[in-house]
DNA sequence: CATAAATTGATACAGCGTATCATTAAATAG
DNA sequence: CTATTTAATGATACGCTGTATCAATTTATG
């Protein structure tokens, strides 16, 4: 599949999406979701926002906002605090955690770690009913690691 | 130890902290952590500012700033999103994490848990260098958790 | 006390996001 | 296919969090 046809696909699997929770089909809102599909890694929502001329602001950031309450945007909060919009490929789309490169800025998805659980007996001596958490990891990747500093 | 000298005791720490970091010993400092000191739980920038009339915004956040780089503060993030600041008990001036109850907005301190260790084995198969983490974990503490929902 | 250095606070600016509201577009019924 | 209802849009303003600038002040030091 070339990559303009992942794009579309993506596209409208994202407008779907947003179809599916009942919200309408509009020009703004395939704009604001073909610019999200073109996308291969985070990006701010002021970035997102440059790259949409003659979109109105609030309708990009209510479509990141929508995107996000239905699952297909995870907001990523980077290491110097900066938050980021980032797209869930359909096999991450559940509850997952992510390994942020702190030098090149790209992020591997983890699933599978077990961190209520591992917390649950310490919780559990206070008394302390554990209902969600949030986890960024930051490090460097294999890419960045590997280069001296800086030069990746 | 009465309330009023505990919170002297604990001004004059922070003031402390900021003096062994070079930093000097003025008046509107004082005023910034005192009322810090009083605080018993997690506050914005905001609010510490509106308990600070005549002080100007930026000498607030300038020694917000400065405390969470001395390691006094924290920041912690909310369920909502919003960021708070914590004071950091002498006990728990390290890397701890904590409990928060999206409640009453209570915090309760956490060490001692193994995350980078548990996302070690991870990490290593993917060859990514793990170097810090951000966890927050959200739920119910005892009393909320024991009274119907919103009785609290 | 004089000097050098840090701090202050007013102001402006920037980033990120939401509220309002008149106008426009999309879905639906007839 | 038009009328109606309902949602979406976008301009604007606002709010919150925080930083940059810079002249005036305060603090520490010689």
């Amino acid at each position: 599949m070339t990559v303009r046809n992942r794009n579309y696909a993506l596209a409208d699997q994202l407008l779907e999406t947003l179809e599916e929770q009942g919200h309408r089909d509009t020009e703004p809102r395939r704009k604001v979701v073909a610019a999200i599909a073109r996308k291969n890694r985070h990006f701010t929502a002021e970035e997102l926002r440059g790259e949409l001329p003659g979109i109105g602001r609030a309708t990009v950031y209510r479509a990141l906002k929508l995107l996000v309450q239905a699952g297909a945007l995870c907001r990523v909060m980077l290491a110097d605090g900066a938050l980021h919009y980032q797209l869930n490929d359909s096999a991450h789309q559940g509850h997952h955690h992510h390994l942020l490169c702190v030098h090149c800025g790209e992020s591997e998805d983890v699933q599978g770690c077990d961190i209520e659980g591992q917390l649950h007996s310490l919780a559990a001596a206070r008394q302390f009913q554990i209902t969600g958490h949030w986890l960024e990891v930051y490090g460097q990747c294999y890419s960045c690691a590997d280069s001296p500093a800086g030069t990746a």
